[in-house]
DNA sequence: GTCTATAGCCCGATAGAC
DNA sequence: GTCTATCGGGCTATAGAC
């Protein structure tokens, strides 16, 4: 009648394969996109079978919205200075590491239509609240602007590896950006192409 | 003896479908990228059948390589308020319109390794030669960050479809930016996080 | 030369054995 | 519950009919 109490229960056991193929999903979509990966593949790095991926997450588009996800931004508030070190810190953030659920979703935001909604909505989001704490009538460009700003030195460092920003400090890459940050906070634009300033 | 003259000889009738699957190959890259996009809806959109396509040009990645392309910048040259000034007039070339040709690449440039080395190729070269026109000894940094900005800068406007940046004259955004393309291009980071300059 | 038919492969997803 | 075998379908690429 009582049936025998083995060390790891198949509730553990199972909890503990789940694991291993979110793990392993989060790595190659990150790596590879969404349409790299194979469900095969992802079986294959958490040492099981595709037929278990499949029945624990359904199909590969809901393993991917699963495990593939922005982390919303805190809202930004506060004077436009305030407002642009919260920014330019939330950039060091990023830089100084991107989970993989994150890198999941960028890599494969220009060929996945899911993941393009995912981005821009996490930017578009963003946009909206900074240039609420903006002055000037083009806030919403200059948000904007800062958000294209930022996802190009994320995608510079983390996926591109481009040279310099591979390996540079996060902090001397926020130091160098201050300045744009804030003149686009502020809406300062130059107008002369030839006086400085 | 004499072969009939036909209004349109073979060659120019061949000459014809080339283009049209050169077109439409172009357009459907820029559109899905390099792994969405199928043989046979190239020749479906070029009006013609999948085998002709491999005929004319062997494989689906040989076609891609031939139509995908970067065009290179125009080298950096002068002083560094120069060099910011070039560098802000190309990214504003590359708001107006980018050939899609351009697009191709940079649509797939996440998922496809070939695209991938050829935007980091790129990217490095225009890097390589602003930053021996700019002062200072973290410069290779600077002129990284400066390919990071204006990648983006035109992935947000044209792959992304940011609101502000989607349809903002160009000139708008170049001179949004000029404060930044001069920071980054003199070095002048500002180090307190609290202090306003 | 142009196009049709299909080979050969890998995929996501499913059915059923254990 | 776990896993194996396989289905149906899409793809690139090729072979052969016209």
């Amino acid at each position: 009648m009582a049936t025998s109490q083995p060390r790891t229960s198949r509730a553990e056991q199972r909890q503990k394969t789940e694991n291993r193929i979110l793990t392993a999903a989060r790595r190659l979509f990150a790596d590879s996109g969404y349409d790299r990966t194979t469900i095969r593949a992802i079986a294959a790095e958490a040492k099981t079978d595709p037929g278990l991926v499949m029945r624990y997450f359904g199909s590969k588009k809901e393993l991917f919205a699963l495990v593939a996800e922005i982390a919303p931004d805190e809202p930004v508030t506060g004077t436009p200075e305030q407002a642009a070190e919260h920014l330019l810190t939330s950039l060091g953030d990023k830089l100084e590491a991107e989970p993989s659920a994150t890198l999941a979703m960028l890599r494969s935001m220009l060929t996945h239509p899911e993941a393009a909604k995912e981005v821009r909505a996490a930017v578009t989001n963003q946009q909206r609240d900074a240039a609420a704490a903006f002055p000037g009538d083009d806030a919403v460009l200059r948000a904007g602007l800062i958000g294209a700003l930022t996802l190009g030195t994320v995608l510079g460092r983390h996926l591109l590896r481009l040279d310099g920003l591979r390996d540079a400090p996060p902090e001397a890459i926020t130091a160098l950006l201050r300045p744009c940050f804030h003149a686009l906070v502020d809406g300062e634009a130059e107008h002369a192409a030839d006086g400085q300033r």
